[in-house]
DNA sequence: ATGGTAGTCTAACTA
């Protein structure tokens, strides 16, 4: 099966897009990220008559989360546990006994500032929550915009991007690190050992065109599951499309 | 060093 990333930048805008990623790769199941939407307004028909179940937390302007998969999806959560907050960031959702976690991280703007802090906070309580559901689904997905470059094979200019840079600041990467640390793979790094493939592109100073990238939308997949994890790639075509998302997404194949 | 673009919404915030 085929489990991906995208954060499309606004669903509104995207959905073309999205439908027309869903016929050409026929994911089974795809986390989305700044839907953009609040709940009413999601595109659940439009997906379904694309054969698509939707399970979706949104708010308006801002943030929205969402699974959309061609199985129905069972036992969703939609806050982190003992962490609820107005911002729309997370869903899990099982499929069998395959658990899936969908995270839209905090950007934390810069080092030092006040979102900064929240972020490095909301990654505490998410470790704590995946931390949980580790335990009683040994085989676990988790995907997102995780806002962190993992290493420098990561960013197109170490030099620009350091350990003093939001996104791939020293605290972050620890942060990333323990999650990983509770038995989490990341997928992309169990087949691809390059530098240079990113997943995000500032929109601004021709970021794409110049390939001034980061990689930083991610599957993680839990120790149960590396050994079915027999592919993982970033498909950079959508964000040749005309107007895409400054993302582009990524997906692993798992077998069971 | 600055500003560059896009989305939501028409002012300013977020990324």
């Amino acid at each position: 099966m085929k489990i991906a990333s995208w954060n499309v930048n606004s669903l509104n805008v995207r959905l073309p897009h999205l439908l027309e990623w869903l016929k050409l790769q026929q994911p089974d199941i795809v986390g989305l990220q700044e839907t953009k939407l609040d709940d009413p307004r999601f595109p659940d028909d439009a997906l379904a008559a694309a054969g698509y179940r939707s399970v979706f937390t949104g708010q308006k302007t801002y943030n929205g989360v969402a699974l959309v998969s061609k199985e129905p999806p069972g036992d969703v959560v939609t806050d982190i546990p003992g962490f609820d907050h107005e911002q729309r960031r997370v869903i899990a959702a099982s499929y069998g006994d395959l658990r899936v976690i969908n995270l839209y991280v905090v950007n934390g703007k810069a080092v030092g500032d006040e979102k900064y802090e929240f972020k490095l906070r909301w990654l505490e309580a998410v470790h704590a929550w995946i931390a949980d559901e580790l335990a009683r689904h040994p085989k676990l997905v988790v995907m997102g915009d995780f806002n962190i470059a993992p290493d420098d094979r990561d960013v197109h200019d170490p030099a620009i991007w350091n350990a003093d840079s939001i996104l791939t600041s020293t605290a972050e990467r620890a942060a990333l690190k323990r999650l990983l640390d509770l038995g989490l793979h990341d997928s992309f790094r169990l087949h691809h050992d390059d530098g240079g493939v990113f997943s995000w592109w500032d929109y601004r100073a021709a970021g794409f065109r110049r390939d001034l990238g980061l990689r930083i939308d991610l599957l993680l997949v839990s120790d149960a599951l590396r050994g079915k994890c027999i592919g993982a790639e970033i498909d950079r075509e959508p964000r040749t499309w005309e107007r895409p998302s400054d993302h582009t997404p990524a997906l692993i194949t798992l077998v069971s």
